[in-house]
DNA sequence: GCCCAGGTGGGTA
DNA sequence: TACCCACATGGG
């Protein structure tokens, strides 16, 4: 099989099992970009909150935050952890909206993808996995999401490994999958509830993992079937 | 009490 | 490049 033949059964597979999973949680595209840098390295239950609190103040919009004095932007996003250091990140993604698309979260849908990644990473806070997310759930720009439920997809399936860099990642997804936003919206939210459900270590297998059929690891085992595990 | 959760950036060898 | 650490809250 092709490695396109192959993301495609994954896909597939997780698909068949969980459904359509409506990705992402959250309205308009800038509650997903606030949501996208509040939910670094913190559960989405947490920044449900921190949502929730933004809305209440009636603040979550461009001008609603940037209006806000830092402090008060602290206080209400403090459910989502790290709130200082996200506060900032916040503030440096407004600032950028405002310079570069007179503060238009809609604006990410037009223009060069590449440049607008570029310009994104190039913001202090926003690294490749919060650039890829605003991008593709956001926008609706055909960028793969890779974040750590990926990484441990990939290494469990013998494809890559757990050190493999994120561009590297992203890179396997995007030579070998057609560029269609829908698929790739689809599939990174199946592969985090994948991640959530099943899965959890590296090894061994649940046996009710939807993958089994291509899972190199035996259920119940410690080590890789023989002669399953490959790199692209 | 301990570990983990849809990362990122800075420091050090 | 490869580690190590800070950043902080909330749930199991």
């Amino acid at each position: 099989m092709t490695w396109t033949e192959q993301l495609l059964e994954v896909y597939r597979l997780l698909l068949a099992a969980y459904g359509p999973q409506n990705w992402w949680p959250g309205e308009g595209p800038f509650e997903v970009m606030v949501g996208a840098v509040l939910t670094q390295n913190v559960s989405w239950r947490n920044v449900e909150r921190a949502l929730e609190n933004l809305k209440a103040a009636g603040v979550l919009s461009p001008a609603g935050l940037r209006a806000l004095p830092q402090e008060e932007l602290e206080r209400l996003i403090r459910p989502a952890g790290f709130f200082r250091v996200k506060a900032r990140r916040l503030r440096a993604l407004l600032d950028y909206l405002e310079r570069a698309h007179g503060g238009d979260p809609t604006a990410l849908a037009r223009g060069d993808l590449a440049d607008l990644r570029r310009d994104l990473v190039a913001i202090p806070g926003i690294g490749p996995e919060t650039a890829d997310s605003i991008l593709l759930y956001a926008a609706g720009r055909p960028t793969f999401v890779v974040d750590a439920y990926t990484g441990r997809l990939l290494s469990r399936l013998g494809w890559m490994s757990s050190r493999t860099p994120y561009e590297e990642r992203r890179a396997f997804f995007m030579a070998h999958l057609p560029p269609l936003p829908s698929l790739f919206n689809e599939y990174h939210a199946l592969i985090v509830r994948h991640g959530k459900e099943c899965c959890r270590q590296e090894a061994p297998r649940c046996c009710s993992c939807p993958l089994r059929a291509i899972c190199p690891w035996p259920a119940g085992s410690g080590r890789p079937q023989p002669g399953r595990v490959g790199r692209p």
